[in-house]
RNA sequence: CGGGGUGUAGCGUAGUCCGGUCAUCGCGCCUGGUUUGGGACCAGGAGGUCGCAAGUUCGAAUCUUGCCACCCCGACCA
């Protein structure tokens, strides 16, 4: 095992693959843009995952599945859709191989050429649509409340471990309604459920609001998003949820009729949140040593590392930790012994930072003579040498200490690093020599948003939600403006 | 798709200009022993179509041509 990570003052970019392959969290595939996610991260996946599928089922919504493959002719069926995607998209044109006659290998049989191309799902608006038709008839059919857990394809050009790969795992929620203002309120609970759960198990404060015209999804007539900002000052998207208006019910020709008479298209929403999330995690809290992992998320919440010469001196150490290990779990806790003589106890320390192990305990013969163990925090790294009386409700309270305290690091950089600007050469300014949010205000216009983007690469990440109005001058035209709205530099 | 770069053991690399004593080193792996409170040490060992194909040559990791793959920068993006 070589030792240490690049550091992230050095080459921000070089710290986070590194320590993404480091931590046994994901590598790369074979092809290009994929990823194989390994053991290790897709426990960190399972944890995400089981929070919110609690909170989309508190919420009302059922999961269900929906294929893979989407007939070509769907996605078109809704303009700003297919825009939004079509350069994006796997497609299958063939079911079936054979030998290469030459004798070489093996080549596709272009006598199985598919009647219509297949495209392997982008994201499922259009074949869920297409199924909602068939299953809403009547104002007594709705709400309907649907999610899939699912994978999806997007061939981007760039890609990065979790950040951006060419097939990421995520959910959707696709859901349709009788009136405007209950898709809306749907819209806006979803978005709040992600803000929750990204402060409050992710320990990472997120700004809510709604994308500019430029930002949104196609063919949504509003989006809503949460934006997280990472060590480096970018931005990062990590949840959205969109109103869809009548949009997809119009391309799909989804009707109920109303209680009153008459018949109506729904109004419909989607949500989701993929893997990516699992990338604003590992860059929002992680340090030069490896991960820092908010204890709700921690696959391992609690690592015990036995120091000890003999196998009688182990021994004499589980007897100790037995009681301990089993009130541990009792509590939920998820503990882990390390009791292995395959490595040294210093490089078990090293091994359980770098994975971002929210708690560790260490317990050789000093202990066991004084029944003391040394207690160490990850997030701090401050070693303490604790009594074992009472051990179970330190660790108790430990846990939730540390899930806050990383939670309110990452706030205070935040604040730190969220700027105001009132003149445009005040924000190019800032944007080089102190990334990070800049609220500043904007005329509201497309062609104002695209001249920043394209003059320094800031976009407007969202109109934040519940600020203050505040009068002023757009920075770039000095027209006037109601409102700041958030610009940052954006993954 | 444009511009730049790289392919040598599981990973990271030296060697390529100037063809031959050139297949180097580190990590990891295996065996044995000593170790173990912050990534232990010693000894021995295994592991290679030098990206692929053709060519030049007595001789190619090294030169030529073609192909393939990947990385970085740009356009695109959860």
């Amino acid at each position: 095992m070589s030792k240490g990570l690049p550091k992230r003052s050095d080459d921000y970019s070089l710290w986070y693959n590194e320590l993404v392959k480091r931590a046994d969290l994901a590598e790369n595939a074979p092809v290009r843009g994929c990823m194989i996610i390994k053991p290790y991260g897709y426990s960190i996946w399972e944890k995400m995952q089981a929070v919110l599928d609690k909170k989309f089922k508190d919420t009302g919504h059922s999961n269900a599945y929906f294929p893979l493959f989407i007939p070509k002719s769907y996605l078109s069926k809704e303009a700003a859709h297919v825009d939004g995607f079509a350069k994006e998209c796997a497609v299958v044109t063939h079911y079936r191989l054979k030998n290469d006659p030459s004798g070489k290998g093996i080549i596709v049989d272009p006598d199985a050429k598919l009647e219509e191309e297949l495209i392997v799902r982008p994201t499922s608006e259009t074949v869920i649509w297409n199924t909602f038709k068939t299953w809403v008839q009547s104002y007594r059919d709705l709400p309907l409340l649907i999610n899939q857990w699912a994978n999806v394809v997007r061939w981007e050009m760039r890609t990065r471990l979790f950040l951006r790969t060419t097939e990421f795992l995520w959910q959707e929620g696709h859901t349709a309604h009788e009136t405007k203002q209950e898709a809306i309120a749907e819209t806006e609970q979803m978005i709040q459920v992600y803000a929750d759960f990204a402060q409050n198990y992710m320990a990472l404060p997120v700004h809510t609001g709604i994308k500019s015209a430029n930002e949104r999804f196609a063919g949504a007539e509003e989006t809503y998003c949460i934006e997280a900002l990472m060590q480096d000052g970018k931005a990062l998207q990590a949840g959205t949820s969109h109103f869809l208006g009548q949009n997809f019910a119009k391309a799909f020709d989804v009707k109920f009729a109303k209680k009153e008479g008459g018949l109506e298209y729904v109004w419909g929403t989607s949500w989701g949140v993929s893997t990516r999330l699992m990338g604003a995690l590992i860059m929002a809290h992680s340090d030069d040593e490896g991960l820092v992992l908010p204890p709700l998320l921690a696959p391992i919440q609690v690592v015990i590392v036995p120091i000890f010469k003999t196998s009688e001196q182990l021994d004499l150490i589980e007897e100790k930790l037995k009681p301990i290990i089993a009130a541990l779990k009792a509590k939920d806790i998820n503990v882990k012994f390390d009791h292995t003589d395959k490595f040294s106890p210093g490089y078990k320390f090293a091994e359980y930072e770098l994975k971002g192990v929210p708690v560790r305990i260490a317990i050789g013969a000093r202990d066991i003579e004084n029944n003391t163990v040394e207690l160490a925090r990850r997030d701090t790294k401050e070693k303490t040498t604790v009594p074992q009386e009472g051990l179970v409700d330190r660790i108790e309270n430990l846990l939730k200490e540390i899930q806050d305290s990383i939670f309110q690091k990452a706030l205070a950089f935040r604040s730190a690093n969220t700027l105001i600007a009132d003149d445009y050469s005040t924000f190019k300014k800032m944007l080089d020599e102190t990334p990070g949010f800049i609220l500043a205000h904007w005329d509201g216009t497309s062609e104002t948003e695209e001249k920043i983007k394209e003059e320094t690469k800031a976009t407007i990440r969202c109109i934040p939600l519940g600020m203050k109005p505040e009068s002023g001058i757009c920075m770039v035209t000095g027209k006037p403006s109601t409102q700041r709205v958030l610009f940052a530099r954006a993954y």
